[in-house]
DNA sequence: AGATGATTGTATCATTTTGAAAGAAATCTA
DNA sequence: TAGATTTCTTTCAAAATGATACAATCATCT
């Protein structure tokens, strides 16, 4: 198994290059987004360690060009922060999975062997919340096992509740974000109560919490 | 019995020649794409053993120069990945079999020596899901062992819906597939109604589950 | 060339989703 | 508590999407 890790601090780079290699994995390290793209380039690895805050960039580029060539089959994102918006747009980029700073080495290798089992059982990208589950490749939402079947604006209204779990999201930021690109012109933002209300109503239906708070005057928030 | 392995891995690669070697093969070893032409161009194998990711390329391209001289009986793709599209790719492209590592050695004798077997008893190559069974080789599909006659588009879109089994593939994915290469070019993709209406029937009509689940607004999936 | 069948485009119909509107309910403020 | 504001809920028409039927084109075979 090959790995590569892009990561810029000198010191973590070289425990995790030693105990992955202790793992019997052939590990490599690049240094930066430049290092890595010359690397990445030349060789195929089974497994991409890529950390997003990198001296020359944003790591995120090297996750986009890499699903461009449609090889994000194997990347786990490191990251500085638990930040669930930038953990889904990772794993909508085709990443495998996130892990956040700082970890045990341990949890990392958990990571890598589940990467390994997965790839060899057709596993997809999932995010979870409490007891919700979605599975960004293959567009579903499941409850305790049960699928729950939304529409393509419900299904965006939950990745957007989940993808900033507890923060308040106003309505007129809930309408732009599910109207795409006319944004601006949009006047009457009333729609979301609709949207908002549907939600609500299929997750109960199905058993689950009532994770949507209201926060009167302000927006909603996804409350765990 | 001439066997050739390309492989990079140099650990891995020397087990497998051992071991067939100890079972009376006469294995080779390749490790990478310029050495793998080398011996082919020189010499003729009984088996190939073919794995995907190698250093200086895709392994595919290996098994489409094969392809053009008619040269592909008797390889067997390994892969890192068991991923249903590019098994799929493989046996179309004329491999015999198709393996995902790790895989026991024992396992891979079996492989080698069941090959044999079907050289000499004229075998062919099976994609099974539910109850379908789909003849790579001869191109014809089964439902419950009675003959389903296919269109080429529909047998192309019914392989790929179910090479990405459980996985959405939009209308514009299956446009494009379907049509080969002008692919952006396309404006009209309704032309996938039809196929998808016509293959929903053939299958019904043989008395086939209904696994062709249309997701409103986002597209369709083979879903078991 | 003519016949046959496959493929694609067009037109029409059916269904699902969406957003707007409006009154009811809840919450806040003074 | 009254009145203002915000949110909830329901209903409905318009828009988007998908299914179906059919016609036109294209490819293939004899």
């Amino acid at each position: 198994m090959k790995i590569l890790l892009i990561e810029d601090e000198a010191e973590l780079a070289e425990d995790i290059v030693h105990y992955l290699s202790d793992q019997d994995f052939l590990c490599e390290w690049a240094k930066d987004i430049g290092n890595a793209r010359g690397k990445i380039s030349q060789y195929d690895y089974d497994c991409i360690l890529l950390d997003l805050s990198l001296p020359d960039g944003d790591g995120m580029e090297i996750l986009n060009e890499l699903k461009k060539l449609d090889k994000t089959e194997g990347v786990i994102v490191i990251s500085a922060k638990e930040n669930m918006a930038v953990k889904i747009e990772s794993l909508r980029s085709g990443a495998d999975d996130y892990l956040t700073k700082p970890f045990h080495l341990a949890e990392l290798l958990a990571r890598v062997q589940a990467l390994i089992r997965r790839k060899n059982f057709n596993g997809s990208n999932l995010i979870r919340s409490a007891e919700i589950e979605i599975d960004l490749l293959k567009k579903t939402v499941a409850i305790s096992d049960r699928t729950l079947i939304l529409t393509k604006k419900e299904y965006e209204l939950l990745l957007y509740l989940i993808g900033n779990q507890n923060r308040v999201l106003s309505k007129g930021a809930i309408a732009e974000h599910l109207s795409g690109d006319q944004a601006d012109l949009l006047i009457n933002h009333d729609f979301v109560y609709a949207h908002i209300k549907n939600l609500k109503r299929k997750l109960i239906d199905l058993g689950c919490g009532d994770y949507i708070k209201t926060i009167y005057g302000i927006g909603y928030r996804w409350q765990l």
